[in-house]
RNA sequence: GCUCCGAUAGUGUAGUCCGGCCAAUCAUAUUGCCCUCUCACGGCAAUGACCAGGGUUCGAAUCCCUGUCGGAGCACCA
């Protein structure tokens, strides 16, 4: 099986949708996959340099190896030489009608002038063709096909024009006539040996096209599947890599990886494994109808990956500060999670007063229990330290809430898909490392980014930043 | 306009080929209860679907026809 990617940018998570499934597959069933860059039009699809390894970062990223990667445009005189022997079948003529000349004839079911062109001035006008003799535009080199076929879209397609734009790849900059893709991916599917094909519904025509080729060189189509197109729900910005890269380009978003980009590099920043995305695009199944993913089967098959693994700590978003009184605890020791005890538990050392999220301050008189420390009423502006049992909170009578201390807490920053939250963590997670997943207790589960080298400071610039996940 | 393709709960999916075991599977979602130092995890329960109409048949989600809705192609894009 083959991926064959434009490289023209990272992928976005519907592009984790092919990897997924043949990767899938090949280890079902011990096959064997490569990705193809089908990079062959330096013009309006113009390849950029770096996604070729952007993508194999993402493949990677999903917990993919390819057997074998190639790029179409090293490819280009094995797609000369077949065009050189469907000549010499008559399979295939040069043609100088205009695009709109040849649809109109086209649409009627009539053969161009060009059509009944011997061989060999055929051969020599597409040498021409490789040569760089005529301009973009000015030549074709057609597939003869059925003129009058009942679909026009398979009526003698275009296999290879003229194109005056230079590959970006240096070593493809030179050529001038590029194959399209129906030829070009045609030719490659045979040659590497493919023996099924999936590909989305916009492809459709395209294996009833390439048989024509096929029946020509006598050459077995592989299976095909054809798939709907996936739609994410919970995003706002349009799932598509040009879109993508003018946001970029205009500043909308900081980049590939911004947490309110559709993209894996997104998803990975944020802590969300590779093996849960893979998980819910298997669940897509391959139906030709489109299908919306909802991010929440990604965020249910990773919070089953991570919640066992990762320990609690506490976040406060936009915190209130509420002074407390009645001598509590100097420390609270809250468990680092609830279902290993064997991990052991915090420190968090009190001090005078704790912050609370403004859902969580109590009312007047109204008791709350501060999680890991014990219960408190909040009293004339102070929550005043009852020393009152567990019981409480058993009986039902008491809300038990997150908090961080007032002094010895760490600011944090936390972006999220909505956009960037300020707010204090307990210190110890300043102790934390880059790309430790921890769960912020009544908020979500966050991957660690960013943590600064000195001490917390709440003047410095260099803040310490984690990436929201999910629930 | 021409040519293809599709339609099962909010979402995804199984079942459709070879009609009965389907008053329709599983997951996710939502809600409620239980557990718990309130999150998460776990347990229990509830909610919720065969696009419509005809036909064939003892019997249709499944086969046939029509309609409706949706998607794709008709590029010198991939």
């Amino acid at each position: 099986m083959r991926c064959a990617p434009n490289p023209n940018g990272p992928w976005h998570v519907g592009h984790a949708r092919m990897p997924a499934v043949i990767g899938t597959y090949k280890q079902r069933y011990d096959g064997w996959f490569c990705v193809r860059f089908d990079d062959t039009d330096p013009e309006t699809k113009r390849p950029d340099l770096e996604a070729y390894d952007a993508i194999l970062e993402d493949l990677d990223y999903l917990g993919f190896e390819p057997d074998a990667t190639f790029k179409a445009s090293d490819r280009l005189d094995i797609y000369y030489d077949h065009a050189r022997k469907l000549i010499d079948m008559g399979g295939a003529y040069t043609c100088s009608c205009s695009g709109e000349e040849f649809s109109e004839l086209k649409n009627s079911g009539e053969a161009c002038p060009h059509r009944d062109k011997d061989a060999e001035t055929v051969l020599s006008e597409f040498e021409d063709m490789i040569g760089g003799v005529y301009d973009s535009g000015e030549m074709v080199l057609r597939i003869k096909t059925d003129i009058e076929h009942k679909n026009p879209a398979l009526r003698d397609w275009v296999a290879f024009r003229m194109i005056d734009t230079p590959h970006p790849r240096e070593e493809a900059e030179e050529y001038r006539c590029w194959p399209m893709l129906d030829f070009q991916s045609a030719i490659d599917d045979h040659i590497i040996g493919i023996t099924h094909i999936i590909r989305g519904i916009d492809l459709q025509d395209s294996a009833k096209r390439q048989g024509f080729l096929y029946d020509y060189f006598g050459w077995e189509y592989p299976e095909v599947v054809h798939w709907g197109h996936v739609q994410i729900d919970a995003y706002d910005v349009k799932m598509s890599t040009s879109t993508l890269s003018e946001l970029i380009e205009d500043g909308e978003l900081d980049g590939w990886d911004d947490p309110r980009a559709p993209t894996l590099k997104s998803l990975r920043r944020r802590g969300i494994r590779g093996e849960a995305i893979v998980d819910a695009m298997i669940g897509l199944g391959t139906s030709t109808s489109d299908v919306d993913l909802a991010m929440s089967t990604i965020y249910a098959n990773n919070r089953e990956l991570i919640d066992e693994e990762t320990d609690r700590r506490f976040l406060v978003r936009d915190g209130n500060e509420v002074p407390l009184g009645g001598s509590p605890p100097d420390e609270a020791n809250p468990q680092l999670h609830p279902n290993h005890e064997d991990r052991g538990v915090r420190k968090i050392p009190v001090g005078d007063a704790v912050l609370l999220e403004s859902d969580d301050l109590p009312q007047r008189e109204e008791r709350v229990w501060l999680k890991g420390l014990g219960c408190f009423q909040y009293t004339r502006d102070t929550l005043q330290y009852t020393g009152e049992d567990i019981e409480v909170v058993r009986e039902g009578d008491v809300d038990v809430v997150h908090w961080a201390p007032a002094r010895e807490s760490v600011p944090v920053r936390m972006r999220t898909m909505e956009g960037d939250v300020t707010g204090r963590a307990e210190p110890g997670v300043a102790e934390l490392a880059t790309d430790e997943m921890v769960q912020f207790v009544r908020v979500g589960f966050a991957r660690i980014d960013h943590v600064p080298s000195g001490v917390a400071d709440d003047s410095s610039d260099d803040e310490l930043v984690v990436y929201y996940a999910h629930p």
